[in-house]
DNA sequence: ACCAAGTCTGTACAACTGTACAGTAACTGA
DNA sequence: TCAGTTACTGTACAGTTGTACAGACTTGGT
């Protein structure tokens, strides 16, 4: 129940309340979906009272776009991370994707919250593949105009090219686990693990 | 509020209240999933009182787990309406991929709660993935009892393959639509649509 | 005709949900 | 030092949830 320790300047955990509650938010929707994940869960997990969640976020609603808008602000630095200018343009495209697929594979929160969010179909409440898309629109953009991307397809295209090859492995695999878990009691469970291949054709 | 009507026979919509509760809840959980449907709206849609539902199937889980069991033997009957006999062996494992594939384009119910369900990842509660993978299971044996299916992998490989392939784009599917339109502004809306490319190499 | 079984309704309830709010503690700048 | 803003707690509340249960209607067998 101790607040912000008395004396001594930051917490040992040196996160805002407002920063620790969107961090918990991410985690629990990532692991159980937003509806199975209550305030009061959020709040044990960040360490303070449904009380401030309420005083910060002030609805469940907003909270839920808040982690969406941080999940976006991460792809967005990292994007940034690879400049246009960092090095030859032939080599930018390959050089940013990979920092995605890095980031992504250290936060597994974000990863699942992505499957949930995004194959969710009808419930689209919030516009989070909207801003992916966009921002996915602004690489393309970029990389157009540094004369690397090719301008035989429409933007809309190589778009939905990127963002499927960069999540649709990772959507999948999971299943992809599951499934082989359930034969490695028949064959030895040390084989080399099926490897996907996710693509589209226009 | 009328109950099965008073004199004549079944009533016009021929299924049992059992049935329809659970045709209902299939519909619901596939549209809002599990947790965001409640009883009361399964009810309602299925013309019943939440009495009912408690009286047939007792609780939530257990009606969960008929939808999942109903799920499952829809994939058996429609392997089972390509028997092994009847026609040529060499084709007899496309004929019933195809089955499945028609069976699952007209039932976009089953397909939405099957990617709920199997892309949950750590929420497993039941054994589906269990289920469908011994069915696919069997069927590899069988081809492979009549010679068919190559033996250079494992059952296990074959039916990660099978299943992989036969979801795997009915999964990502939505994702690529939603993206689609988001361009759809932009471009004329009447390109022709982004083709998926799933499978997976061992 | 009668009884047992099955189908179905309506009401009730405790647990949990998101939200509201009054109050307390800490920090800020003047 | 003091006032104002911000961070935070604890309690309260109305709505919804899954489940329980008592009773009414219908049906099938003897």
């Amino acid at each position: 129940m101790a607040r912000r320790l008395p004396g001594a300047g930051p917490p040992a955990n040196d996160l805002t309340g407002k920063a620790r509650i969107r961090n918990a938010a991410l985690d629990l929707f990532a692991e159980q979906g937003v509806d199975a994940t209550s305030l009061r869960a959020i709040a044990s997990a960040a360490g303070v009272t449904v009380g401030l969640i309420v005083h910060h976020y002030g609805t469940k609603e907003v909270l839920r776009e808040a982690v969406e808008l941080a999940i976006v602000d991460r792809f967005s630095e990292t994007i940034a991370s690879v400049p246009l200018g960092s090095r030859p343009v032939d080599q930018i495209a390959a050089a940013r994707d990979e920092a995605v697929a890095e980031m992504l594979s250290t936060n597994r929160a974000i990863v699942d919250y992505l499957r949930r969010a995004l194959l969710d179909g009808s419930a689209e409440r919030g516009d989070l593949v909207s801003r992916l898309s966009q921002l996915s629109a602004q690489q393309v953009h970029d990389l157009r105009a540094a004369g690397v991307a090719s301008t035989k397809h429409t933007v809309g295209d190589q778009v939905v090219t990127i963002m499927v090859r960069q999540l649709g492995r990772l959507f999948l695999q999971p299943l992809v686990d599951r499934i082989s878990r359930e034969f490695d009691d028949d064959m030895g469970p040390s084989r080399t693990p099926p490897q996907l291949i996710v693509d589209v054709s226009h």
